[in-house]
DNA sequence: CGCATCCTTGAAGATGCTCAATTTCCGTGG
DNA sequence: CCACGGAAATTGAGCATCTTCAAGGATGCG
């Protein structure tokens, strides 16, 4: 994500730090929790090797062992149906937890895989769950980040039956700002480490669709687009093409896709 | 739901019961919780008298105060977009929480209505939240209800993204079906608690789409409509259209909406 | 330097939407 | 009890958006 210069910085500096240390703690699981507790959730983490792109963290059907926190690079998350089909359900950037779908019934019902390099921090969830019981800031946090992700999950449902091609691509483009934003890159400026093809899986379009709507909002003078590298000229005009008041909720049109 | 006969009868007997006598304990929050704990959830509950159709358990903004389980009739939950239009995000049916989404910032994102007159029990959420930190087996069934309302919402933006109408409106009957058979319900012949508006803008189509769907999937001997009743005479082939194996996942097609 | 992958662009066609007119249903009141 | 009015649902016709099919161009890696 972002700059190769940055990305480079956040892997070596983030591979071994402990949660008090990481940049990342107020958007992750240590978010308000005190300091001699945040030690003993940093005893249970396993801080793993950087995953290559392209490397799986765990498969759909893996057991489910552990939750997983992205510190750096990017992740995708995908459903495969019996005909092999996949079907692109998220992308997760660094202090964003993955896994909790599979709480339920120990198994995953999703893959993951690495877009880029990336770290990531291994929370054992049997762990988890007794300490979540020790330490109500903990259960709190943990709570928290999984309505944050049925929230999440029910804004991209709400993208997918309200709007126009265009405007979820806007969705995604200002979603992806705000994210890159709160975790100090730019707003306005970063990679795509997807490609064109996860994100018209990802947004129910072709992938010809996307390709043909960066062209038009580079042409109508929204953004500028160079292969992964995308500059947004007029984050205003987007957002009122997402349907977000900018930074939040997205909702606006009546239904069905055309406006 | 069902007939107007059971379901009366299931709102007069489940009106003031007690979790351990309730018949959807074991969808619904009490699974796995011994007896003796399953008072103190118990102690915390308060059983609400009965929303009559069209009432509000919440509305959209509301501070988030209690997550309420589904006793008897059926809710609907939706957005609303700043002009107004109106997102239905899923319907509940007995045994199902609701409000889980609220957590996170402790105000309602969506608002909740009664599609027809149902009871609900309200579960105050600072209690839930410290008894959940003394009784693991509470703990662990919050965090599995929360996950499987994650999967939830993830099998239905794959359904939205990738589709074709046909296909949305027979996994939304599957879904439906399966749910009722869960509740010993029949899983071939229920009622529509939802207009045709609602369906149609919860799967993201056109409200003429929805009805000339069920037009065409009478025709083809898929189902017998009236009104609010629908009757599944094909649910193999209709579990075909969802791209389900009947109960559980759906994903089928490649991408984009068309077959 | 060449091949494979990813992306872009074009043209034709289909799914599903909009607009619009009825019809059916249900609750309300005479 | 029946009539009436409004809401919900059905049905039809035309059309727009987006998909599919197809080919060409760019990029990156071995």
């Amino acid at each position: 994500m972002s700059t190769s210069k940055s990305e480079t910085v956040v892997s070596l500096n983030s591979l071994k730090v402990a949660c008090r240390e990481c940049s990342l703690n107020s958007l992750c699981l240590p978010l308000g929790i005190a300091a001699a507790d945040l030690e003993r959730l940093d005893a249970i983490i396993d801080r793993k090797r950087p995953i290559a792109r392209g490397e799986h963290l765990y498969r759909c059907g893996d057991s489910f062992q552990a939750i997983y926190a992205v510190r750096s690079g990017s992740l995708k998350t995908y459903a495969t149906s019996e005909d092999g089909q996949e079907q692109v359900m998220g992308f997760q950037l660094p202090g964003e937890l993955v896994g909790m779908d599979a709480i339920v019934d120990s198994a995953h019902p999703l893959s993951a895989v690495a877009l880029e390099t990336a770290s990531v921090c291994e929370i054992p969830f049997s762990k988890l769950e007794s300490l979540s019981g020790e330490l109500p800031s903990l259960q709190r946090q943990l709570l928290r980040l999984m309505s944050q992700e049925i929230r999440d999950d029910q804004k991209t449902m709400a993208v997918l039956a309200q709007k126009s091609a265009e405007e979820r691509l806007a969705a995604f483009l200002i979603s992806l700002s705000t994210r890159f934003h709160q975790r100090g890159f730019s707003p306005v400026r970063f990679n795509l480490s997807m490609s064109r093809g996860d994100i018209a899986n990802y947004l129910g379009l072709a992938l010809e669709t996307v390709s043909r709507l960066f062209t038009r909002m580079h042409d109508d003078g929204l953004l500028r687009v160079d292969r992964k590298e995308v500059e947004l000229l007029d984050r205003e005009k987007l957002c009122l093409f997402a349907g977000a008041n900018c930074a939040h909720q997205p909702p606006r049109k009546t239904s069905g896709h055309t406006p």
